[in-house]
DNA sequence: AACTGATAGTCAAATCATTTAGCTAAAAGG
DNA sequence: CCTTTTAGCTAAATGATTTGACTATCAGTT
């Protein structure tokens, strides 16, 4: 048995679901927000093997090209890891040619981790239709709906912050 | 070391952020995007330890909430993993007392993974809130303001299934 | 300048998670 | 029947992460 088929046509068997899902009634929004969820998580597994990276390092590579040059243990901390997993995860990134270590300029104890630029714009030759895809469907609403959009994502963002503590 | 701090209150040591980020512009509403995702993943490693399960543990303990019982092989496919690593997950699941293996009613080889309702109860607790506080919020938008946010998450994910192909 | 405690990065060994390959039993379709 | 497919499992191999060192450097004290 593979891995990886996104298909889940099954059957189900509508007979069986005896003892079915509980039944919690939430709008149509708030299920396409779950949907997006699971969507970018199965994007991100295909640009990650197109880069052949594992998804931790890819999600490293991510935050490489987000936000520019990062020690290692900017980078432990970020992907919620130990620095010691984050020494392997940029090992594998250099052993394949995405980054590069750097002596810090000020620190002699550090180390940059530089994203080389031939491996940011392989990833962003992968991300930006995405990026930009999505972007550019704000072009298609008001002035007035475009703010609601951006209200209700801000605010959704704040309820999880909220549960988060 | 120990992993997951999720502060990364950086000094970023602006004067260092010589290569830094490429600056891809795109409005608000899309970095929102990006930060409710982001933050997705950190809650559901919250309530993964709250639950004492590990992240893949979760993913299928939320697929068989959401859907109830399923087998293996159907966990397996939604997770994209192979059905040796359903076994395990389903193992792992049982032995802390969150799933039940019950045997198909009709087909002989299979088996039933059956969300035990302490465990379903124990994971909407931590989870219900969340997602209630999330569906709330539409409630303070007007009915054009809600249809453009719903709209908008459609197209997003349609965006995204486009790109998956 | 010399001490102390914290921080940065790494390594080796142990632990945990997943895949690969192979196996049995049962179903499904001629 | 007979063949092929499907479901689930196991054991061994591979991968990924943590734990617990250890060294070098930094930053603040005195």
């Amino acid at each position: 048995m593979q891995p990886f088929t996104v298909d889940d046509a099954e059957p189900t068997s509508a007979v069986l679901a005896v003892s079915g899902p509980p039944q919690i009634e939430v709008r149509e929004a708030s299920k396409l927000l779950r949907e997006v969820l699971q969507l970018t998580s199965a994007f991100e597994s295909k640009v990650s093997s197109a880069l052949s990276v594992n998804r931790r390092d890819f999600d490293a590579m991510q935050h490489l090209i987000a936000s520019g040059p990062l020690s290692p243990s900017q980078i432990a901390r970020r992907l919620g890891v130990t620095t010691a997993a984050a020494t392997i995860i940029v090992d594998r990134l250099t052993a394949v040619g995405h980054v590069t270590r750097e002596p810090h300029p000020t620190d002699r104890r550090g180390v940059m981790v530089v994203p080389t630029p031939a491996s940011v714009d392989a990833a962003m030759g992968h991300v930006l239709p995405l990026i930009m895809g999505v972007d550019r469907l704000l072009d298609d609403f008001t002035t007035t709906e475009r703010a609601a959009i951006t209200t209700y994502l801000r605010r959704v963002a704040h309820v999880y912050q909220e549960q988060l503590r």
